[in-house]
DNA sequence: TATAAATACTTTATATATAAGATATATGTG
DNA sequence: CACATATATCTTATATATAAAGTATTTATA
């Protein structure tokens, strides 16, 4: 037999079943443009999502604590290892900030940089064929929900 | 001086755009509820997610494989690992399949049930807090949106 | 200036994710 | 039955996530 309900209250059993919802298609997502970056270029969602904060960054530079909180796509945790190990593969290059003995500057490489160009095209049409489904009225519907709703979240706690 | 944008079509840049939003939401929320859930209970929502698959079968039981599948809020890498660990911590039991002895079967313990119908209970207040800013309707046509959008990614491949 | 607190990064340990390959067993076909 | 192939799990190696503690430096304040 199978167990009862836990949840009794209409309005928390829709927001469970949204969230289930979410987070798959996060994952679904998440894992489906994870494959492509590494069969298409060796390299993980996590690494991409590093170059793309450098890319965007001034002077395509961030210091080891601002790129570490800007990832989107992993976490920041062990950050030093994952620089040592795109340091290792030309992709960012690691110097002292001479404003701060604290603080440790990452740069973009011309290496990493061409990679990212190349990687991002690509990313964005694998990205436009995962909302083929949905016209552009709802793409902006759904987003508008989503603004919303992260704005929420962010600001609890 | 900044780079150029390297996506020029509109309805790329959109999707993109709402990617985004979309990852930041499930990345904002999984990290609330797992720290919370480790605060509160000191477990993963990893094993959180294998002992609500594990309630929700027949019997409270899976074998290896198929609870590899369902995993959500985790991926299947290492399952023989997660089980090890939770076998270890009394929340399930591992027996051998009779109708097949290259399967395992994985059953949710006493101890294990007890726990996750706690940590359920709680884990409802809390999806539901996160999603407070939203009304009932808005929930119904984001989730709608969501259902569409998963089925299109997965008919993909 | 002296010192407490905060900050930036690293180190260590453990948990989890991903991929490749090993082993045992099951299944289908001749 | 013999064999090829598929399946279920485990093993190994490496990458990444999380948490706690350590070191050097900076900042705030007395």
């Amino acid at each position: 037999m199978a167990a009862a309900k836990l949840i009794k209250d209409p309005r928390e059993q829709q927001s469970v079943r949204l969230w289930l919802e979410l987070l798959r298609c996060a994952k679904t997502q998440e894992t489906r443009l994870g494959a492509r970056l590494r069969k298409h270029y060796g390299h993980s969602l996590t690494r991409f999502d590093a170059l793309s904060q450098l890319y965007r960054a001034p002077d395509m530079t961030l210091p080891v604590t601002a790129l570490a909180t800007r990832l989107l796509a992993s976490s920041s945790g062990n950050i030093t290892g994952l620089i040592d190990r795109m340091e290792a593969d030309g992709l960012v290059v690691r110097s002292p900030n001479p404003d701060d003995r604290r603080s440790f500057i990452v740069r973009l490489s011309k290496t990493g940089t061409t990679l990212f160009e190349k990687m991002a095209i690509e990313h964005g049409h694998w990205v436009r064929d995962g909302f083929e489904g949905l016209s552009d009225s709802e793409l902006k519907n759904l987003q508008a929900s989503l603004i919303r709703l992260r704005k929420h979240l962010e600001q609890e706690d």
